[in-house]
DNA sequence: CGAGCGATTGATCATAATCAAGCGATGTGG
DNA sequence: CCACATCGCTTGATTATGATCAATCGCTCG
């Protein structure tokens, strides 16, 4: 109960981190999109528990150049992939949390062309090439169930390309909110309110392609117009449905399994009054 | 010899479109990628017989909302996969080339986020999930060589999310020039200095996610420059080494296979002097 | 011939970059 | 323990890149 007072010891985005943790957001969440035997869990959480390494944060988990021969899986914490430019700029492609793989086919490629490092402490399953392959001939569900991760993976990287190359800044700052928020709730270590917020304004701006100074501006009009609150490493969402329709974002595309829905917009005309109108407040 | 001349009755990318060609442009990509065998050669061939479309310009080929249920591979023609949003602008997010497999694991999602249509004339072969399933457990390495050539997919996505992130227009239009012609030249169908040219202004917009009429101004500047020529639906580029520089293209990401060559740039600070000094010139 | 489309040009506006400085918290070495 | 450096955040002033609005032109096609 005084957890948030004394939150020294134990705070890493809310629960403490544990020397080879029994619990492993990678196997809930494949769990609740596949559906797993108690062999393929087991399988899959030998496979996790073999061989980790632990970040400390900005350290560098593949470097550029790298031909890595392994697939990483997040255990516990953040972590990002970018593009250092010569100009001295980095675009972050990727964000990921604890439950994602890193790239599953990495391990095809001869060299990595986007490194990936630690936003905060990192814990990380190491699966070499050869042992990822045992499991999946082994397990099959296992295999197509991380294929279909992989699918929403894509879908997320399509994402980002369209968030940096056609919204403004606040939408793109808004969208990339949501995302984390849908994705950390998925996995447990979020709420619709509020969750854990490692990311510096600078890794904000280098996700949606803008400066650190625009990207603080663009959090304070979001402040503002009372949509989110951040205080340190926190993120409280105060208003999540005004956050959303900024963001332009659209959370099915986080759950593969999700029936029914149909698209929204047709031909992108029908909704434009009504949904501009309703922006016009803070946009 | 006089087929620059009467291009009326064959023209559609410099050469005839045939019924059912047996060229492949997918079967010699994967050739050199990965080397395959007469049988494996054979299989796949027959696979892209079986079942093909051919698609009127800007006709769709997967709408939003469908779950496709089977994989497309680009016989000959050029498609775009994009996102259409509610204010109407639009954003591409990658530009399928004959040989491209359209999203390999496509057919494990249950609906498509990113529709795709065709940008010409557009004739894809049709992969039932389950005929390519069975494809590629009687011949593995067609399966390897496919995952191999999807990673180079994965790549070009995130090298688009850079470009639209982190670059001002004339480099984002010059990298895209670039890897068109590297991707075109690759498969056969253009060269070092020329390629067919079926974008329109507003397409090469929607890719780098600018406006036609910016799109417009920034291919002047290039022409102006000396870089590039475009004259209807082909393009010559006049300066390759300077468009590359100009675009921070390093063509090596897409040759999986290349070995050897280390990353250019390490922490970021290295070149900038003389690059940019070089760049004055343009930009 | 008129409609529609793609390319083009000009004028003006707006979003975001850049440059520069300062502030508060944290951490470190003398 | 203090002086100082660093880092992340914040603010202001100015600039620039690209968007927007509007109009024209040439071409193709029904």
């Amino acid at each position: 109960m005084t957890g948030q007072l004394n939150q020294a010891d134990t705070r890493e985005f809310g629960r403490p981190i544990v020397d080879r943790p029994e619990h492993y957001a990678l196997i809930d969440k494949l769990e609740r999109s596949a559906g797993l035997d108690r062999a393929e869990r087991d399988a899959l959480r030998g496979a996790l528990r073999v061989s980790q390494r632990t970040l400390s944060p900005r350290a560098t988990l593949i470097d550029a150049g790298e031909a890595p021969g392994e697939v990483h899986v997040v255990i516990d914490g953040w972590a990002s992939r970018y593009r250092q430019l010569s100009d001295g700029t980095r675009q972050i492609v990727a964000i990921y949390l604890p439950g994602d793989v890193c790239d599953l086919d990495a391990c095809l490629s001869d060299r990595c062309r986007f490194p990936i490092e630690a936003i905060d402490t990192l814990r990380v399953a190491v699966l070499p090439r050869k042992q990822l392959a045992a499991l999946t001939t082994e397990h099959p569900r296992i295999e197509c169930a991380l294929r279909q991760d992989a699918v929403v993976g894509t879908s997320i990287q399509r994402e980002w390309t369209v968030n940096v190359g056609r919204r403004n800044a606040k939408r793109r700052v808004s969208h990339l909110l949501c995302e984390l928020a849908t994705r950390l709730t998925a996995i447990g270590l979020g709420s619709d309110d509020h969750y854990p917020f490692p990311l510096t304004q600078r890794d904000i701006a280098d996700a949606c392609g803008i400066t650190p100074v625009h990207a603080n501006r663009t959090l304070q009009d979001l402040r503002a117009a009372g949509l989110i609150a951040l205080f340190g490493r926190s993120l409280d969402i105060r208003d999540r449905v005004r956050l959303e329709r900024l963001g332009d974002f659209d959370r099915r595309y986080l759950e593969l399994g999700s029936r029914g829905a149909k698209p929204v917009v047709a031909n992108g005309k029908e909704h434009r009054t009504r949904e501009l109108a309703e922006l016009e407040q803070v946009d």
